[in-house]
DNA sequence: CGCCTGCTGCGTCATTCTGTCGCAGCAGGC
DNA sequence: GCCTGCTGCGACAGAATGACGCAGCAGGCG
């Protein structure tokens, strides 16, 4: 039976490249750009699959978790975002999504995480890396995890870090360095 | 009623550490440096939270954490770690940890999980702590961890930390920012 | 003992980043 | 409608960084 997989992102050529992608490799794929789309297709046609960007416009792919777990509850959400955190994987995979990856990432990671069988505990991906992260990458750690629990107010943020706003924001808008 | 924590770091320092700050702010710890003690401390005394290091000479911390569930299935499990990633964090959330930080972090931060009502999914999570490190502090220290486990090395541990040796001398030669 | 490798301290320069200032618009509360 | 706080962002002076590289030292090895 053809898994049926639903591609959450706000950039429309990304949604195509992916779709095409899996749909090479034999997955039935649509696509949404917005949140509120994103839930009606989900009630349409329940996925079996899901890859979810963080950053939907004015809203955030991690309000989308549960409404679609509550949608299809066997579905596995593959989270997938440009500015990925240790904070927002943590809050992801509480809420249920079934991965995190931080872009880019090879398609073939993620039709791994759909094609596994259940309660795949021991993946072994889970090594623990022999180089500490660098100085930027636990600077963003860090700035990541504040923001988050200042539930995204960037000047509470910024006085918490002891930080000028202007710098933070310059700060935010880069993508993150690899770790 | 005293929540009982066990502290679990290869560090004896570490260990001692950050056991006198929680018992400062009223908690009973007790502490391990090895897998195998921390499972028999944990059986001869189930705690009702654990903060648990990921580098354990040998063995991984992730492989404690369903044994510990199993000798204690309410503890909350704080995975903290000098040598964070996103896999690991998302591996240690679905082994049923509570919470994952890089190290360093402020106490506050970690007792927040440990007081924090159950099931608390929004980013809210209970409380927010009223002083995390600033980035300049966040950075000094873990250039000074990274520094002593090359065992004084600056070399190394430019090249660790992926930062031009100059730089580093740099930011060593001045004194440490207060936090 | 000379050679080699790696570590260390440090000066210099072009580039990048930061702190500061502040404008303008939006949202929410009263 | 007013006020407060948040937000995005441009511009500028000063600080910091990455890069380069010189010079000296220590330790290992033949």
């Amino acid at each position: 039976m053809t898994i049926h997989v639903l591609v959450i992102d706000d950039d429309p050529t990304f949604n195509a490249v992916l779709s095409r992608a899996l749909t090479r490799r034999g997955y039935a794929v649509s696509s949404a750009t917005k949140a509120e789309q994103a839930l009606s297709a989900a009630r349409a046609q329940p996925p079996g699959a899901v890859v979810l960007d963080l950053n939907l416009g004015s809203s955030s792919g991690l309000q989308l978790i549960r409404p679609l777990l509550d949608i299809a509850p066997e579905c596995r959400i593959v989270v997938l975002t440009g500015y990925a955190s240790i904070a927002t994987a943590v809050e992801a995979i509480k809420l249920g999504a079934t991965q995190y990856f931080a872009k880019p990432i090879e398609v073939e990671a993620i039709v791994a995480v759909f094609d596994a069988p259940e309660e795949f505990e021991e993946a072994g991906e889970g090594e623990v890396p022999s180089d500490p992260l660098s100085v930027g990458r636990l600077e963003w750690e860090h700035i990541q995890r504040v923001l988050h629990e200042h539930e995204g107010n960037i000047s509470a943020t910024a006085r918490a870090l002891k930080m000028h706003r202007r710098t933070l924001q310059r700060k935010l808008a880069k993508r993150p360095l690899k770790a």
